[in-house]
Order: structure tokens, then sequence, then C-alpha cells
DNA sequence: CTCCCTGCAAATGCTTTGCAACTAA
DNA sequence: TTAGTTGCAAAGCATTTGCAGGGAG
């Protein structure tokens, strides 16, 4: 995958730390922390700031690239998977867990308070260790 | 309702402060937040610290008279439907509308992951102005 | 007297912002 | 040149904690 022109393509200049954290986060699914981008970034001798970071991520959701997740109030999440799909939250280990879309189906589903329109659905099931 | 024998029943002692903050959360179904809960007190001339309604509103929680709630990372929000429905969030008006268990049903349900059970689930509908 | 509770202020931790230096077109 | 970027440090907020004083039994 060519980050730079997926950047450019979302209006983005390509700068190296924007890249660098793409390469990071959009690698493969995963749900990281502002601060886990940070430490996996130093950990290959990165030395985007953190400030950055948090600037860069919040341009990433902007424009869709990643998903925020609030999950925790600790700390948001931002998840690489920008597609629609669900979580599960194992509340003994804080592991999220993705489950695809067409695994949560509704046979009955609410209708919507007048003058609005589906934006979104977050499910998120809690688990813990049996 | 009585506060009182409310907050006894959940191992609470009930203390002026704690039940101040239970007859403004507890009287309805609503949504607060923290600060909200501060601001509701002192309009009826409550004198209840911060600090008080945070402590409280945890110990509320773990004993499962009110929920938590993690729509916005900004702030965390309490429910005080303890019993499960899920929610509308407009995010263009930041309003949370419950939703009834029973308007939502699963007709495809993940299985979910070995050695773990299920402790609860969240389902948030955002919404947004047509 | 003893334990628990309250509330102030200080501390914490995540996130944002101000701003001067920097960079690329 | 010139608008957009970076990154440090400081600021901002929600939340938690330390601790002295207070209250109930």
């Amino acid at each position: 995958m060519n980050y730079k022109s997926l950047l450019k393509k979302e209006g983005i200049s390509p700068t190296k730390q924007r890249l660098e954290i793409a390469s990071i986060l959009l690698d493969k699914p995963q749900h990281l922390s502002a601060d886990q981008v940070l430490i996996l970034l130093r950990r290959q001798g990165s030395k985007v700031s953190k400030a950055t970071i948090y600037n860069t991520l919040k341009l990433f959701k902007l424009s869709g690239l990643v998903r925020e997740l609030n999950i925790d109030s600790a700390r948001t999440i931002y998840d690489s998977a920008a597609y629609t799909h669900h979580h599960f939250y194992n509340i003994d280990t804080f592991e999220v867990i993705d489950i695809p879309k067409d695994e949560i189906n509704f046979d009955a589903f609410p209708s919507l308070p007048y003058g609005t329109k589906k934006d979104d659905i977050e499910i998120l099931i809690k688990i813990r260790q049996k």
C-alpha cells in the first residue's frame, strides 16, 4: 500500500511524520491509543512529537482513514479499520477484538427520532474471563 | 422512592450528600455528567463538593445503581436507568435518547472468544439532523 | 473513641494550543 | 515568498487522590 498517494487522495499533504504514523497505524487492523502510536514510533527510531501524533490522528479521523473508539473513558483508541464493524471488549484484559459487520444482524430495529438520519452504529459486546 | 433504603440495600451508607445526589440522578431516566450533577445540585442550594460527586458516582456505578456511558471521550455520562437498554446519540445536538431493549433484536450474533462470557452489550446508534 | 465521609487543594493524565522555527512548492 | 507543518512547553479539562477536619454511633 502506498500511503503517500492515500494521503494525497484524502487531501492531506503527505509529510514525513504523517507517513510514519500512517505506516504504523494503517498497516493492519488494530486498535491503538495516541500513546501506543508514540511508543511504536519511538521503538523504530522515529522522533515524531506527541503533539503531531494527536494532530495527525485527528486529521486521519476527519477524513475517515481511522475510526475513533470510545470504549474506555481513560483514553481514546483509534481503529485502523475504517469500515463498519463491531467490537468485543474484554473488561478483564482490556483487549479489543473486531467483529466483522456481517456477524451481527438485526431483526428488529428502532425507528429514528423525527428529523434525523442514521450516521453510524457501534456495537460493543463487553466480555470477561469465564 | 425511598433513596435511603435503596442505598442501604446496596451497602452504601446513606449520607446527606449521597442522598442528594441520588435524588437528583435517580429521580427519572436521564443521562448526566458529573458536572451536570454538580450544576443541578448547586441550583437547588446544595453544597456538595465536586470530589464527593465523583466519588459517589463511582460508588453508584459499582453497585449497579447507574451505568457509565462512554459516548464522547470528553466526559463520562452516567445513565440513571441501570437496566439494559441502548442509545441514540445525536452528533449534532449531543443529545442522548434511550432505546428500550426490546426494540432491538438480533437474528445473527457472533460467538464469543474462547474462555469468555458475555458481560454487557452496548448499542449506540449515532444520528444527525436530516 | 473509632471508623467512615467530606471537601478542599494539589496532583494526574490525556489532549489541545501558542508560537517560533522550519519546510516544501 | 508563503502557506502549511512541526514540536516544545504551557495550558486546559476531567478526574483522582492526599489529608485534615467533621460526623455518626
